[in-house]
RNA sequence: GGUCGUGUGGCCGAGCGGUUAGGCAGAGGUCUGCAAAACCUUGUACAGCGGUUCAAAUCCGCUCGCGACCUCCA
């Protein structure tokens, strides 16, 4: 089973031929959430990526195990908070368990992957779950001689592990600067007293006496450190060498290249065949994210309920913005992206509801076949999902046209074109149509209204036909008027 | 400072050496009692300078602008 896919792999910055370790089978793993808030646009953006990867590899016949985690542990706050755990902040503020606030959004976050119609993972393993499989593979590095105790702390020794393999390969990072120091503007950080080299990083942090949640272990009681919960899982469920990691950009250092030196560091072998980086959604041309504050979350799309949207979107509008470009580009956030791809969007589902009423002719004008082809290729060019649309929109305009009869279709090529949009629009790019919301009362009322309505305008009433539709508008219902008579529909 | 990336028409955004990207907005038209909606048609572009080439938005160099990572971040 061979595909001519061709995914961007971070490790040689080039397109490869993706080709799985152990066919048909495709091991998947994607960095999760950190569950202490909510989740916002720039979280909607991997997950819609990599999502739409699973769709398409399930697509093409393979047989994907897709993990993502849920990070509900460790992950230190920067020197204000000296070192204690974002979660336990949270909880502090809150006054809450920290495994509430973890259930509050892990709970947000599921329904928001639901409303935009991400296909939930194989597995999503939680970093708490977790805590014996992450201490005995830090056993393993400390065997290895790739990691050494300090203070109740075990940190994992940069130098010693470069001497034996590439530590910033991935990143591209150069280990003579990481041991310099960062430029000038380098913080000193909480906990630097106690390792070998400051470009060493945690693998076990001792827990402060304030700090909730926390573990025993062989140093202490404390919790994992910053990158071991991702190497621990993925190896756990998808074996010590996988097929795909995905992620952020920003994740690429130190986060991915900390996972490739832990698992090299505790069983020698490289973690990953094809790692994948999506870039950043932007606001006004900054990097969209929790620390920045510069964030929406995806609630408040849904609601409208920020200063900066001019109304709310639908979770669909959202997808279609992100599929619009690709990903690996950076993303501007901005009202008129939105309502641009709210309604290309609703013009795509439109012409799909009149697909099915085309009247056959004997022959076609267009080559549907031909459309299939450019969208397998467009997928295959690295996930091209912006070139996909397009070519959809080639067909909804056929769609259009041949409804006009401008436009010819064969009964054949309606079927195949119905098939191509159903697999492209639905199965892969993972659109819907919008749920609607069913009221019989309101639709009973409407309905007669609408009656009254379009009987007045027989009796060329148009003073009462004008009047109901000014005051219904009024209201923020829309009116649409067409041939088969009228219809409404609720801002 | 180091590493990497990027600059496309009013806006968003594809493009990986030669042929229309596409969407939104705008313009014209169809439909309509009038509108709205919908549909059809359609103009405008590649930051600047230099180079390579028969041919460059696309490759190379320089300049300018912007950004990401180097600290938790999708």
């Amino acid at each position: 089973m061979e595909h001519p896919l061709f995914l961007t792999n971070s490790l040689s910055r080039q397109k490869e031929n993706f080709v799985p370790i152990n066919p048909p089978l495709v091991g998947l793993y994607v960095c999760g959430p950190t569950v202490y808030g909510e989740a916002h646009l720039g979280h909607a953006r991997p997950y819609i990526t990599f999502d739409v990867l699973n769709r398409y590899l399930t697509h093409l016949g393979y047989k994907v195990r897709y993990v993502r985690n849920i990070t509900d542990v460790g992950h230190l706050e920067n020197d204000a908070d000296e070192g204690e755990d974002k979660i336990a902040k949270k909880a502090r503020l809150e006054q809450l368990e920290p495994m509430e606030v973890v259930e509050l959004y892990t709970g947000s976050f599921h329904e928001s992957m639901r409303q935009l119609n991400n296909n939930p993972p194989s597995i999503e393993p939680r970093a708490s779950g977790h805590i014996i499989e992450q201490i005995e593979m830090i056993k393993k590095i400390i065997a290895n001689g790739y990691a050494y105790e300090s203070n109740g702390s075990v940190y994992f020794d940069v130098i010693n592990y470069s001497k034996a393999h590439d530590y910033g390969k991935l990143s591209g990072r150069v280990i003579e600067d990481l041991i310099a120091g960062a430029g000038n503007e380098r913080r000193e950080l909480e906990g630097q007293s106690e390792k070998r080299n400051p470009a060493d990083f945690a693998l076990w942090k001792k827990a402060s006496p304030e700090h909730i949640m926390r573990w025993p272990s062989p140093w202490s009681d404390g919790f994992p450190g910053w990158h071991i919960e991702c190497s621990a899982m993925s190896g756990k469920y998808l074996g010590e060498t996988f097929d795909i990691h995905g992620g952020g950009m920003d994740l690429l250092f130190p986060h991915h290249e900390s996972e490739i030196a832990q698992s090299k560091g505790s069983c020698g072998k490289a973690p990953v065949k094809y790692w994948m980086h999506n870039n950043m959604i932007t606001i006004n041309g900054q990097k969209m994210g929790k620390s920045l504050g510069n964030f929406i979350t995806l609630r408040q799309f849904f609601t409208g309920n920020h200063k900066l949207l001019e109304q709310s979107y639908n979770a669909m509008a959202i997808r279609f913005f992100i599929l619009q470009a690709h990903y690996r580009s950076t993303l501007d956030f901005s009202n008129d992206g939105l309502i641009a791809a709210e309604k290309g969007y609703n013009r795509i589902m439109a012409a799909l509801e009149v697909l099915p009423s085309l009247e056959a002719s004997d022959t076609s004008t267009f080559d549907v076949n031909e459309l299939s082809k450019k969208c397998y290729d467009a997928m295959n060019d690295d996930l091209n999902t912006a070139i996909v649309l397009s070519h959809l929109f080639d067909a909804v305009r056929v769609i259009n046209s041949a409804k006009a009869g401008t436009e010819k279709l064969t009964a054949v090529d309606i079927n195949a074109l119905k098939a191509i949009m159903n697999t492209f629009a639905f199965d892969i790019l993972g659109l819907h149509a919008e749920e609607k919301k069913s009221d019989d009362d309101l639709d009973n009322v409407m309905r007669l209204l609408l009656t009254m309505r379009t009987d007045a305008k027989a009796n060329k009433d148009f003073a009462t036909s004008d009047k109901i539709r000014d005051e219904l508008i009024k209201l923020n219902f829309t009116i649409k008027d067409s041939k088969d008579g009228s219809s409404w529909s609720k801002m």
